[in-house]
DNA sequence: CTTTTTGCAAATGATTTGCATTAAC
DNA sequence: GTTAATGCAAATCATTTGCAAAAAG
């Protein structure tokens, strides 16, 4: 099951355990990127607005900024996409991208230690992260493409 | 070994096989990008006026969107760089990015089909293509964090 | 009170759009 | 000659920067 939406207080624990201050446009911010995972930046900013009416959206990327700098955000690029945030760390996970609309979805490793995700050469590079994106078509997008 | 760079004539014939006009700011960016693999599009403009000074920089944006459309040149992008350009084509390989610097180095794949690179779950979207993106440090800046 | 965070305004920088001119075929 | 490509100018859009006001601890 998908990562359920943690409780304000959970969510002023996360900052807590992040060393970062309690307040309300940081609680918004990441109870919204729990509740929409894969949400850009101006995705989250009107839905942080429907909360907290007048935030700016300076503010927000400052947040988005800070809490994926102290690891409770990742934040997430695909080709051509803007940026995109997610609440789902801590584990390693990839995801699957629609090149006609861009919806993501996560996709779990396939087990635990994916042997061919080590680099065949690494030129010298010290690597900590294989990032898979798989790129495609979604359902709803496959289905449009089908009654055209 | 890498990719040998293509003569003038060999341009043009790629050019031909895509159902492009030879026009020289073609010449110049195909000529460029296998030249200089990985260049973003700054680095690309700053090059082909040196051979060309007076190509317009939206006639490269133009140019490399039509080799990329054509399938001559590959746009990669990964998360927070701006667009990059290879001529490597064709064959299915991934990247490895510095973190520090944002080199990038070509990684082939560990043999020919990778199984563990079948999505676990494809959540319904058809699949066409998984990238890989391989993030660390390079060389280069691991020799600088050692000497700061 | 002290430091961090937010708000505001303006700047930056990559990329796109629209249209007239020019070059390829 | 027709069509496609380029040049030019201006617009768009995500994101960043700098500084003053407000809020957290």
């Amino acid at each position: 099951m998908p990562s359920a939406v943690p409780s304000p207080g959970e969510l002023e624990a996360k900052l807590r355990q992040a060393d970062l201050r309690i307040t309300r446009p940081r609680l918004a911010v990441l109870g919204t990127v729990y509740e929409h995972p894969h949400a850009d930046t101006h995705a989250i900013i009107d839905r942080v607005r429907v909360q907290l009416a007048d935030v700016s959206h300076q503010a927000v990327y400052d947040v988005l900024a800070a809490l994926t700098e102290t690891g409770l955000l990742r934040r997430i690029q695909p080709s051509g996409s803007v940026a995109r945030y997610e609440a789902r760390v801590g584990d390693n996970h990839h995801h699957v991208v629609c090149r006609s609309c861009g919806a993501v979805a996560d996709v779990d490793c396939a087990v635990g230690a994916a042997p061919c995700l080590d680099a065949s050469d690494d030129h010298g590079y010290v690597i900590d992260e294989a990032e898979v994106t798989y790129w495609g078509t979604c359902p709803s997008c496959l289905a449009n493409q089908q009654h055209p």
